[in-house]
DNA sequence: GTACAGCTTACCCTAGGGGCAAAGTCAACC
DNA sequence: GGTTGACTTTGCCCCTAGGGTAAGCTGTAC
């Protein structure tokens, strides 16, 4: 049997920890010394313990792997695998989210090796008073969760645009995203997925013209919060009223387009004079 | 003058985060009505609180956060800079460490699919005592913090082997990394990179032989905690004592190994019979 | 006048331990 | 057998970046 200071050098652990992890019950010591209350762990959980550590490098929290040491000991190894797959998708979207920041950051540099002052972008965010012609948009509604966006957006509109294929419809313009949530809410917000056509079939509806403020995003869609805080803005500043859900039009395909500076959205949001 | 409720729509941040931030110095409001408390913000400061919003997409800390708007304010780009700087390479790094990570996942997926037990390679460690041979070898001796590690091999070792090349040096093994902490200690470890050579020169040392545990370790170098977990258990329940500093051999090239599987490593104990 | 939405402070909670203190215990050495 | 130093125990407070809730005050709309 092996003291506990023993048992944590083997394994290179803190002593902390293995009294932390017994607290938990992740792993608690093969023997307590009723007496003294002293842990004895025996040379056997030294595997348990590495793969703790293993489960712990995979991001883990300590109560999933609480769950999977229990799979274990039912030997359901399909249930492990389902989560070793399901935590993977979760670092992969980790790591594609630090790749966006890693170039959003060096675009931040070199701008400001330039002289270019980080947030002067938001300056040429121009707002512009336009009157919108009423649509005819073939649509999905839909409750999104933040997380879903970057999946969301490809799969609904490949699917409306596979719509419009086999039916035989007109398109009038390029893909838009019409936010009815009042707010932002990180839960999930009941977005509009649409494409302007020409033909009242089942499947769309009529999306009303008006007053609206507008904004043109350039670049990447990170900027688009800004460009939606700049909105708000000014319709609050210039004393107009939000009257119907903002949304965004598309104009450039993310597909298509090589540089991100060359991503255009145009932001609309309805408004009335208060 | 915006009401905080307002003020945190306009940006999309929490009132709660709104009057932690205050608290925290990060940002205040630009008015406090000394009767009833209520904060009142002002349309300027909704860039402020972008640009905050920014830093933290960058994973800087709010007390990071904090230091850099004092640098704004200063009007000291370069500081600003080099700050985006580091934390670039920062995040560079959790990057490269996500990549590996998932590439570990996924070859323990693979095995599982295979009906291979993740940790069962822990049974296939094997170790021997051997009777190992002294070594003149060519050494520099530096504290190394953890993270510095992968950096730090490439460059101590290609420093030895210029020296060997420029002094014509005659090679006898592949390089060896001795770790002479007593323990492992994140903060830092006083390690020893060397290459065993044939001429006794300035910067050369004797590596006593002696009686060692020794294991092999054949692929990807995370494995080589278990390695040495092992080792210690194999030491201890044998009844040795370590001796002297562990160390390991290089016996591949990394940068020549295609796939981690064929990366080898032998890891020694130097030991005697308690 | 009365709802009700919005604002304030204050307190407790998160995950994964680190640090420290007081007190008890073990093993080795003399 | 005694002492000493290393080891162990529990308990308490600390960290991030806020979230949740409650009690009480305030502002505005009807």
């Amino acid at each position: 049997m092996l003291s506990i200071g023993e048992f944590s050098k083997l394994c290179e652990v803190s002593t902390k920890t293995l009294r932390y992890y017994d607290e938990m019950g992740l792993i608690h010591p093969d023997e307590i010394n009723p007496e003294n209350g002293y842990r004895y762990y025996s040379i056997k959980q030294l595997q348990k313990m590495l793969f703790i550590n293993r489960l712990k490098s995979y991001h883990f929290s300590l109560e999933e792997i609480k769950a999977i040491l229990e799979l274990e000991e039912a030997q359901s190894e399909e249930k492990l695998c389902s989560a070793l797959h399901r935590k993977r998708r979760d670092i992969q979207e980790k790591l594609d989210a630090l790749e966006y920041t890693l170039k959003q950051m060096s675009s931040d540099i070199m701008n400001l090796e330039k002289g270019i002052p980080i947030m002067s972008y938001l300056d040429r965010i121009e707002v512009q008073l336009v009157e919108t012609r009423p649509k005819n948009i073939l649509y999905m509604r839909q409750r999104m969760s933040s997380d879903d966006y970057a999946a969301g957006y490809g799969t609904y509109f490949s699917r409306l645009y596979e719509k419009i294929a086999t039916e035989k419809l007109t398109l009038l313009g390029t893909p838009m995203t019409i936010y009815h949530s009042p707010e932002y809410n990180p839960a999930g917000n009941d977005t509009e997925f649409a494409i302007p056509i020409e033909e009242t079939v089942k499947g769309t509806r009529d999306l009303p013209g008006g007053l609206c403020a507008k904004s043109v995003a350039k670049g990447s869609y990170s900027e688009l919060t800004s460009v939606y805080a700049k909105l708000r803005e000014w319709v609050e500043h210039e004393g107009y009223a939000l009257v119907n859900s903002p949304y965004e039009v598309y104009v450039t395909d993310p597909n298509q387009v090589t540089a991100p500076e060359g991503n255009v959205t145009e932001v609309y949001f309805p408004v009335k004079k208060k």
